[in-house]
Order: structure tokens, then C-alpha cells, then sequence
DNA sequence: TTGGCGTCAGAACACAAGTTCGGAGGATGC
DNA sequence: GCATCCTCCGAACTTGTGTTCTGACGCCAA
């Protein structure tokens, strides 16, 4: 693992370009590219750059070959474009979740993020991701720091594993979600532990599981 | 939506070989490496056969630009470069898998595939994917048509879910792994159902669950 | 047959793009 | 001052790469 000290600004603008050409274009950008966006005078000056931000691990480059530059994350591996999902906080059973804004569009930058198959977000929108606190969903296949990826809404149908929010209580719950006439069953994924039984007034879905990620098993 | 016909092989060649060489190289191949690839005499040829496969619908190509081939899927949507993993088959507690080939290497075109976030290719290596039948996991959160992914291997920790193959039934099944003295115990994540008890010679473990992916929730 | 159509071959063109070279400031240390 | 290193500049060189042109072959219907 190679340390990642403070980039000198050109280097740190060349870098930070390539990213954004990536996230945009699909391929990586052309020593012109980079050239152009960044405002340097010489081509020469974007491939000595490079030459360095290669020796300190920041890239690969294909020698001879267009749009030969290959983004590496700080392990050395190739960077993929996948897309990645918000960890907007942890949830474990009876334990409050922390910020919670749906809709905020909080700074990208903040938060942890986790890699996701394309296919969610196409499908689903928006989502966000919990961390799982404790083995309380062990039956669940779900773990002690597994994430849950959730799409956020409002309603649940029976059977489906939910973040519901308990208004009186004010905590917000991993279970799930059972409507029984005018009350709601709150059914853990755990033999050892009890349904919560609460009135379907303060009980409040905040969104529901769309599929359970696994760190490292 | 528009329809996939058969392709006339030329074409078909050349489309498979794009998938493939994004698939290992992370960007997309030039001209001549089509022409090298499918051993077409001229560039022109590829060329005309990319202008007809952007006009079908099968790809975008961006003029005048190195590597500006750009596949698309059946709804006209980009195509991502997440890696996919091979679904080889179908399993429920107690029905057998079919092929079960682990390291056979199987023709690529022959199985259907799932997309996964490329870290888990990059942390167990080479993965398989199982269909599941029937609600018998419910209890794990695995529903009727959630895809298992499996990383091959012999061995299982206490409490893992594994793919395991029952010697003298000759059966596969889906189950927890719990080795108690010299007999094994397959838990169904079912609460309805009881375990299987065999004797550890009668178990082999074909692999282990690492994730499972929801395709649609 | 004839003509159109889809497909391919070979070659060339024109520009895109990776690479290299000589030189020049500017900082730093001796 | 002098040497050394990092960084940049301008220009050129060489190869990569998308594109085009002309011609040909086989197929099929009019």
C-alpha cells in the first residue's frame, strides 16, 4: 500500500481530471485531452506528469496505445466505474439511526460509499446504504457489518424487510414488515428475539431492502 | 426495445470479441484490434460492419475518436464494465444441480450471466452463480429467483452457507455447515424444515455462498 | 442476363495521439 | 558561484487509428 502524501496542484488537477473524464466519458481521456482541460502549454508536460503519477502508483499507462491511462484505487487495483451507493449510517435492532435524510443529496464526500452492480440504480433510483450493527439478522444471512441497501420510500408490502421508524420511540429498526389489521408486527430475522407489536400510526417505512451486500465473508 | 436477431457470424464475432476485450482490457478496442482479433483481411470491413451494428442498435461510436466503439444492451442503455459471473445452474434443498462444472471453463455464450460489484471478483477470484428454486431459504433472505454467488472450494467454516454435495443422493443443496463430530449438519435456513444429518464422509463441500444478489425486488 | 444489395479486399489518406529531445527557469544545498 | 533536481516549454518525430475510395465477388429477384 503506497501512501498518498499532498499532490502538487497541476498534478493533483491532472488527476483529479481524469477521474471526472471517466466518470463522464466511459474511456479514459488522450494526453490532449488532459491537455486542453487542464491548460498546459505542452503535451510534453502532461506526459512527464503522468510519468510520475505512474512511479507513485497512481496510474497504469499501456505504452503506445490511445487513451492508455488506467486509473488505480490506493491498493494498487484497477479503479472500476461501477456505481457506488451512499453509507449514510449504521442500524441495528432497537438502535437509532443517526442522520437519515432521504432526499438531502448530502456532500458526496462525506460518507463511505460501496460498490454496487450497475443494474440497482438503473432499476431502483436512488438508494443508500446501512451498515449492520450486531448479528441481530443473523438469520437473514445478514451479518455483523454487512450493508443493507435500501431504497428509500414509503411503502411495504408484507413479508418485505423494511427500515421502519417508531415516532414515540424515535429509533429506527431493521425488520420485517408484517400489516395485521390496524397494528403492525415487526418481525426480527433472529429465533432468539420477539416480534414488536405497535400501532400502524407509529410506525413510519422509511424505506425497504432491496438487496444485502456482504463486506467479506 | 428494439429485437436481436442472429447475427451473421462475422458480426457475431465481432461483437463478442468487443465484450470480451472491454471486459479484460477496461476500454474499448480499436479498429485494428478487431481486425487482428477476428483475422479480417482489411480495416474497412470492420469498419462497415461496426456502421451496420450502430445502426441496429447494438452499439454507439463516437467519430473520429480512438476507442469510440461503445456497446449498448437491449433497452439502448450503455453497457457497464462490471464484471459478470456465470449462472450454471439452479439449486433448491434437495433437487439436484444440473452441470456443475467448477473449473470447466464452459463456453462463454452457453449460460446466462449476472452483473456483481467488482470487488468481490478482485477478493475471491473466479465465482458462480446459482439460481434458486422455491422459498425453502426464506428464512436466510433468499427468495424464489435470487441468485446465489458461490466461490468454489472444499473447505466451510461452522455457520457458512455452502453448496454441498450429498455423495450417495447424489444431490446438491443449499444449506448452513455445521460440522459436529465425525457427522455434518445441513441447516435449512427454513423454519419449517428439520436438518439433514450425514456423516462427514457423505459431505463435500462444493463451495460457499458469498453473496446473494436479489434481481428484482 | 442485368442490376441492385450486402459483404469483403487492398490501399491510401489524414489526423489523432504517444513519445522524445533540447533547452530553460527556479528552488535547494554545497 | 555551482551543481542538482524538479518542473515546464516548444517543437518535432513516429506510430496509432478512424475514415474513405475503388474494385470485386456472390446472391437474388426482375
Amino acid at each position: 500500500m503506497t501512501m498518498r502524501k499532498r499532490l502538487p496542484p497541476r498534478r493533483q488537477q491532472i488527476l483529479d481530471f481524469i477521474q471526472t473524464f471517466i466518470a463522464e466519458n466511459g474511456i479514459p481521456p488522450t494526453v490532449r485531452d488532459v491537455q486542453r482541460a487542464c491548460e498546459i502549454s505542452s503535451t510534453s508536460v502532461v506526459d512527464y506528469n503522468l510519468k510520475v503519477l505512474k512511479r507513485d502508483g497512481y496510474l497504469n499507462r499501456r505504452p503506445d496505445t490511445a487513451r492508455g491511462i488506467e486509473l488505480l484505487d490506493e491498493t494498487g487495483q484497477p479503479v472500476s466505474n461501477a456505481p457506488r451507493v451512499q453509507i449514510i449510517g449504521a442500524i441495528a435492532a432497537g438502535q437509532p439511526i443517526p442522520v437519515f435524510s432521504t432526499e438531502g443529496a448530502a456532500s458526496s464526500e462525506e460518507f463511505d460509499t460501496i460498490e454496487v452492480p450497475p443494474e440497482l440504480p438503473r432499476r431502483h433510483g436512488k438508494l443508500f446504504g446501512l451498515t449492520v450493527n450486531g448479528t441481530s439478522m443473523i438469520d437473514a444471512l445478514i451479518d455483523d457489518g454487512d450493508v443493507v441497501i435500501v431504497k428509500p420510500g414509503m411503502e411495504a408490502v408484507n413479508g418485505e424487510m423494511v427500515v421502519a421508524w417508531l415516532r414515540d420511540e424515535e429509533e429506527a429498526t431493521l425488520k420485517k414488515f408484517y400489516l395485521e389489521g390496524d397494528q403492525v408486527r415487526l418481525q426480527p430475522a433472529n429465533s432468539q428475539m420477539n416480534p414488536i407489536y405497535s400501532s400502524a400510526d407509529n410506525v413510519e417505512v422509511r424505506g425497504k431492502v432491496v438487496t444485502v451486500i456482504r463486506k467479506f465473508a
